[in-house]
RNA sequence: UGGGGCGUAGCCAAGUGGUAAGGCACGGGACUUUGACUCCCGCAUGCGUUGGUUCGAAUCCAACCGCCCCAGCCA
């Protein structure tokens, strides 16, 4: 149905290679591997659409598996949100959700085969003395005194550990590989910690968990999954990665494939920096519309579709990289000017008293649900005598370019009728509160018969039949491109990262909103219903502005 | 000073020896009952640098430079 193409990247050609050869049987399964230890943000997104895409585009499939090896910092709050936030991004793991907890016990008796063929051993030394003995970046570290205990030591002692025998941190088990590797990670590292903390699936069965890079490469081979994508920092645990695949009886041979991870501008990415900004109050939670996060983004209004295009369209490649937000926020664009409906929406109202209209008419004006898209209809908008329009529609003294309502002159109400300043009313102090204006009967739906023009086109809502409602304007949660750069990346906050407008109008059909249904306010941008909003109080949210050349003329001219 | 990676436009990124795709951003124009959308035009004699191989190099070789990651009983 569609002429889609896929963007070649460098993994999408390891796989073609792959399957030329017949590598796995002509097989691909991929699988995305969250820890359970917070909320899903843009970044893992990138690696979801990699992951489902990849396996979707070669008739295999994705598994989703929780890497729950730490449960000291995991939680269910957590494995909860995260399928909820896969699922709303469009993939679907049907049968294939797994735990690394399930594997527990499979993952034990590997650990005893290393063991017993003298490839592992339980080490006494605390975790500074490993540290110590392990050497640094341009030193060899040394052999532990206890690396060459015998088998059936190790064995005892191991059994033991699990039995819960020893207490937290007083021993741990070793892979024995090379302590003067060049490769940190190979000097003899450690795979199982005793750990007695309550785990989120498994309870208190076990006081003893393997560590990520021992879990994590047979967890894949069980799953029989063939290419195990990953982020950067882990090239230099491949190494470590293929021992273990190499030492055990695994049923299959997955092959590792690093990639860069996503940054974008004006945000911070790390779980611990975003961990900070929810529990420091910065924001309102993890789904506060501000936040890179998945449930932010879609409370905010995100589709996932255009997140899905975006995952796309950025590519996929080894180089550390910064991706403009300006190119999420256009794919955002892309998609809600095809399928949000337009509507009519006053942010900041300015009064317009129309002296010639008669004092009690009402009209129906008819009004186009979507120009993108003729088989969305129309839909009747009242007006009347006293309408809003938006504040900055007029100026008194209108700078150059400037050719929006002002004193004696002429504008079309988008789908109504033209109209011409005659008079601004003030308040005491000099503000501008209500506006006289005058119609031409003979412009009814917007054009006039004589053929005569008007340079601007304004939106406005009738004063006795709009619907009061709350909106939140956002903007970039960071004043700098990269805060994670600075020295204390919440310094650079934006003061001004929402904006919240308590008297706006909307037209009538808006009372009937729907949480999560889309709608471009025209002139101004895409919204969304916030869950904020009551029966009472309708609040949206803005999920994007419009492209705004006018804002751009202004810059210029303040130059 | 060890090891692993990466350098193509302001930001992403394709390119795998035959003469630099595409997108975003930016600038200009057309159209316009959204200053939106859409459309058109422009935007790297150049691929980190310097040498070398070749009829021909972003692609191969060498040296150098710059940036990122690694010393958790985190993932």
């Amino acid at each position: 149905m569609s002429d889609y193409t896929p963007v070649p990247n460098f993994i999408r050609n390891i796989i073609a290679e792959d399957l030329k050869n017949n590598k796995n049987d002509g097989q691909v399964i991929t699988r995305f591997p969250p820890e359970p230890n917070g909320y899903l943000h843009i970044g893992h997104a990138k690696s979801i659409c990699l992951n489902f895409t990849l396996a979707a585009e070669n008739n295999g499939r994705c598994h989703l598996r929780f890497d729950d090896t730490n449960p000291s910092k995991e939680d269910v709050e957590y494995t909860d949100s995260i399928q909820r936030d896969v699922k709303w991004l469009g993939f679907d793991w049907g049968e294939h959700l797994y735990y690394a907890s399930d594997y527990f016990e499979q993952l034990y008796e590997y650990a005893e085969t290393l063991i017993k063929e003298g490839k592992a051993y339980v080490c006494d030394l605390s975790a500074e003395e490993i540290r110590e003995y392990r050497g640094t970046l341009t030193q060899p570290g040394k052999n532990s005194p206890y690396r060459e205990r015998t088998v059936d030591e190790n064995l005892d002692l191991f059994r033991r550990m699990r039995a819960g025998e020893f207490p937290d941190g007083s021993r741990v088990l070793r892979a024995k590989i090379d302590m003067s590797s060049p490769n940190l990670n190979m000097r003899d590292p450690v795979i199982y910690r005793i750990l007695r903390a309550t785990h989120h699936r498994t309870g208190d069965e076990w006081c003893i968990y393997p560590m990520y890079d021992y879990a994590h490469p047979l967890s894949d081979a069980l799953e029989m999954i063939t290419h195990s994508i990953c982020t950067l920092e882990f090239e230099d645990h491949r190494p470590l990665y293929d021992w273990f695949l190499e030492q055990l009886p695994v049923p299959s041979n997955p092959q590792q494939i690093e990639f860069a991870r996503l940054n974008l501008t004006y945000t911070v990415m790390s779980k611990r920096k975003l961990l900070q900004l929810v529990e420091g109050g910065f924001v309102a939670g993890w789904d506060d519309p501000r936040m890179p996060t998945i449930a932010g983004l879609r409370r905010l209004g995100y589709t996932p579709e255009s997140i899905r295009d975006f995952c796309e369209r950025i590519g996929v490649a080894k180089s550390n990289s910064t991706v403009d937000i300006a190119l999420l926020e256009h794919c955002l664009r892309e998609d809600l000017n095809k399928r949000a409906p337009r509507k009519m929406a006053v942010l900041r109202p300015l009064k317009v008293v129309i002296e010639n209209y008669p004092e009690d008419q009402v009209e129906e004006l008819e009004a186009i649900n979507n120009p993108e898209d003729p088989s969305m209809g129309t839909r009747k908008i009242p007006f009347s005598k006293v309408i809003y329009i938006e504040e900055d529609d007029f100026r008194e003294d209108p700078p150059r370019k400037f050719y929006r309502l002002a004193p004696g002159r002429e504008v079309r109400l988008r789908y109504g009728y033209f109209i011409k300043c005659t008079d601004v009313i003030k308040d005491e102090n000099g503000e501008i509160i209500e506006l006289r204006c005058t119609y031409d009967p003979e412009t009814r739906g917007g054009s006039a018969p004589d053929g005569r023009r008007v340079k601007a086109t304004l939106h406005w809502v009738s004063a006795s039949h709009a619907h009061p409602a709350e909106v939140r304007l956002y903007d970039h949660l960071f004043t700098t491109e990269d805060p994670g750069a600075e020295e204390d990346f919440k310094s650079c906050l934006n003061p001004d990262s929402l904006e919240v407008l308590t008297s706006c109008l909307v037209e009538p059909s808006l009372k009937g909103a729907a949480l999560e249904s889309k709608y471009q306010f025209e002139r101004q941008g895409y919204f969304c219903l916030d869950p904020d909003s009551t029966a009472e109080k309708l609040v949206f949210n803005r999920t994007v502005s419009l492209r705004d050349t006018w804002a751009k003329i202004q810059k210029k001219l303040k130059k």
